[in-house]
DNA sequence: CGGCATCCAATAGGATACTG
DNA sequence: CAGTATCCTATTGGATGCCG
């Protein structure tokens, strides 16, 4: 992601909820894409849950799609990955405070999309 | 899109932010893609606003992507549509009410980005 | 002026097989 | 058990030109 991206087009005052360099964007792509809010209400409903017990509740989750989304939400500070050297191995995956705070915010926008959806009724 | 992709591969209860058929993955689809926030932003910024207008405002923009976009905005109900038979014709778009309840929670979101990316420094 | 149609490029996501 | 590697498909986005 080049910081050209980053930026949102529009060269936003503070009236805008995208701001300057838009975080915003930023937050969206981090939780975006298919796979990544999925693993994330696992991990807050169960708490540490281990690499098959993830994959065995997520519904058609591929290995490459479980192994490169968990990867992307460590790099981005969502998620932590605890090894043990048992044999086997066991990989332990676990939320981070950054996603207490973000819990409440998706439950907002939860509520909204429930509003927008009966709107468009 | 389909009534499955509409929910949650995680059966979620209602600690869960996604709910039982997820109205958050809704409105994530709603407000994602490229050009969504941009457009979303340049009308917030400036109120009602011409399709040329907008098209100058928002860098980098296709009429491909901005016209297909808005559609999607305006039949999920976020923006509105007004032509008027003038000649030229003058067609305007404006946000609608529930884009107000929608852009705190984008602020919001927007503040928490700002915390995930100074956390992975 | 405000788009749509067509075609093409880039990226996201999936299937399958294999490994330390 | 917890992943990679490879290859393939699907979806998204872009370029260009045309039209009422």
């Amino acid at each position: 992601m080049t910081d050209k991206d980053v930026r949102c087009a529009v060269p936003c005052k503070n009236k805008c909820p995208c701001m300057d360099r838009c975080p915003l964007g930023s937050a969206l792509r981090i939780i975006g894409g298919k796979w990544k809010l999925p693993i994330l209400c696992a991990l807050h409903q169960d708490g540490t849950t281990r690499y098959n017990e993830l994959k065995r509740k997520i519904f058609g989750i591929t290995n490459t799609m479980l192994a490169s989304s968990l990867k992307e939400l460590e790099e981005d500070g969502l998620i932590v990955r605890r090894q043990y050297m048992e044999m086997p191995v066991r990989v332990e995956y676990a939320l981070t405070g950054v996603c207490d705070d973000l819990m409440p915010i998706l439950k907002e926008l939860a509520q909204w999309g429930v509003r927008v959806h009966k709107e468009e009724i």
